[in-house]
DNA sequence: ATCTCAGTTTAGAATTATTCTAAAGTATTG
DNA sequence: CAATACTTTAGAATAATTCTAAACTGAGAT
């Protein structure tokens, strides 16, 4: 059967024709940078279209189901990555192009306490490039 | 002489009635974390009013001139902040509050190296929290 | 002081990513 | 197959920000 039905009906997520679809794109293995203006377009060329409504409330609900992961780096764009491991990104604002660190090389050796009443969620380390 | 009318001349920005207004608040001395709707409804209470298109030009210029620091964390507010040494942030998602984290405090012992071709401008660690 | 002009402010329109709405479509269960 | 809860969708709505072009103003020259 399709794996990305498998990872569907795991997360309670009924596999229909346009979630598969992204699935499939978005879960073949290579890690990806999306946003959902990038995967609409993407999705433009394949046999059947899907809505850019259908595009945010898949991305968001595969976010909710932590198969995604949000970045916000830049007001006017969202960024989603596939690769949900524990890792951080360099991010160039000119040509606004997310790029991942390899988590080996980022150490970060001191963190701390959350403020009372809160926990640490996230992690989130962007390292903002210039030419 | 205004201490705001200084910096703004040292920064080559001519000292508008605007600019002062601006200037005298955010470079009070206490860090603060502004968006450009919370400076100017602050504002709107002054003596004098200054119009939202100057709130987000002032915020702009102060930010190229290096005596704001522009932190995009959420898409759907910048954030200012008057503190431009070199700390990280706590951000609670659920009521969009941002919280300085003390410099000491979050110690990165090891970051990759730029790409080819570029330089780190900027490094940015948040902290999202919940509850 | 006054003149001049580049720099600045401003209201309102424009832009744009995202969210909302409510109507039509579809997967799943019995 | 029928019933129903979940999905998709087009298009409208939203909201932060940027743009525009006209009015205004600070600062140096006269």
């Amino acid at each position: 059967m399709n794996m990305t039905k498998e990872i569907l009906r795991a997360n309670d997520l009924r596999p229909t024709k346009q979630r598969v679809l992204i699935g499939d794109y978005l879960f073949d293995g290579i890690d990806k940078h999306v946003t959902a203006e990038s995967l609409f377009k993407k999705l433009l060329n394949e046999k059947r279209g899907v809505s850019l409504a259908t595009v945010y409330n898949t991305l968001h609900e595969f976010c909710k189901k932590e198969l995604l992961n949000k970045i916000t780096i830049d007001t006017d764009k969202v960024y989603f990555d596939t690769n949900i491991s524990s890792h951080h990104h360099f991010f160039s604002d000119k040509e606004k192009l997310l790029l991942d660190i390899r988590s080996q090389d980022v150490i970060i050796s001191s963190m701390p306490v959350a403020p009372k009443g809160k926990k640490i969620k996230k992690v989130e380390l962007i390292i903002h490039l210039e030419d």
